[in-house]
DNA sequence: TCTGCAAATGCAACAATGTTGCAAAAGAAT
DNA sequence: ATTCTTTTGCAACATTGTTGCATTTGCAGA
């Protein structure tokens, strides 16, 4: 799947900043964030035109976003597998990299009487490969 | 438990600030917000004397923090429940509430090769009672 | 290929949240 | 009451994200 062909199946314009992130996207094994993407897409865009963009990508489900506490906010590309809702993601508190752990997870937690649930975020903190101790 | 048993307890200057947002988090069954705070201790205190109160507390384990998303961070006290195991939190996407689930989860996650986790953070959204469709 | 229109962009201004340095005030111990 | 330390308020700043508006671009149709 090529940037491109994301975008027009999307019924999406075709703009250089879409298509630079997408490929940044496609390329990357690990979520990346806007400060990431805009260092690797050294013909700058606006900082308006990249949120704008994020919420281009994300209305179409093309990508989803993770946010990490108050730290920082990362993106990557939806797959089938990240489709199928509660999945998991890893953050390294050393080195930052945030990825979307490709899991079936299971979960049912007792809410009090009368609460619904909709959705379940779960966020792994630890350290990753790189940054094991 | 009072907010003064509660600074002596863990060495802390009593100083009406930290007073008052003790009051207001041993009366509350939600988490609170800074602005929540801020309203119910109408006598205002400094935005920054808050963000350093918090950081006192949460340096003490007094309180804990819950953050959702980019939308807004919310502070609970800790008890001996939620201090003990990864505990699970509650969001109401309509209202806000914020609540702490006593549940006990015992959930493992296979990560990768070389990943190495410290900490689980699991929140729920959905609507609560007052807020049930 | 050219034309026209809707959509996307860049810029400036703004809001919300959180942090830092420093002088003044308050807490607590003597 | 005096002293010392911690906390506070204020101003200034940083970061992240949003909005309005004029300009530019992509793309469909001629
Ligand atoms: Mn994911
Ligand atoms: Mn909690
Ligand atoms: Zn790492
Ligand atoms: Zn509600």
């Amino acid at each position: 799947m090529t940037a491109k062909q994301l975008l027009q199946q999307h019924k999406l314009k075709r703009t250089s900043c879409r298509e630079g992130m997408l490929e940044l996207f496609l390329a990357s094994k690990e979520a990346l964030s806007e400060n990431e993407l805009r260092e690797q897409l050294s013909g700058s865009y606006d900082r308006t035109t990249f949120y704008r963009s994020f919420i281009t990508l994300l209305d179409a489900g093309i990508i989803h976003k993770i946010v990490v506490d108050n730290i920082l906010t990362k993106y990557a590309l939806t797959t089938p597998m990240t489709r199928e809702h509660q999945h998991v993601h890893f953050f390294c508190t050393h080195c930052e990299t945030t990825k979307c752990i490709q899991t079936d997870v299971e979960i049912t937690i007792q809410l009090p009487e009368g609460f619904h649930q909709d959705s379940m975020d779960i966020l792994i903190k630890g350290s990753c490969n790189h940054c094991k101790q």
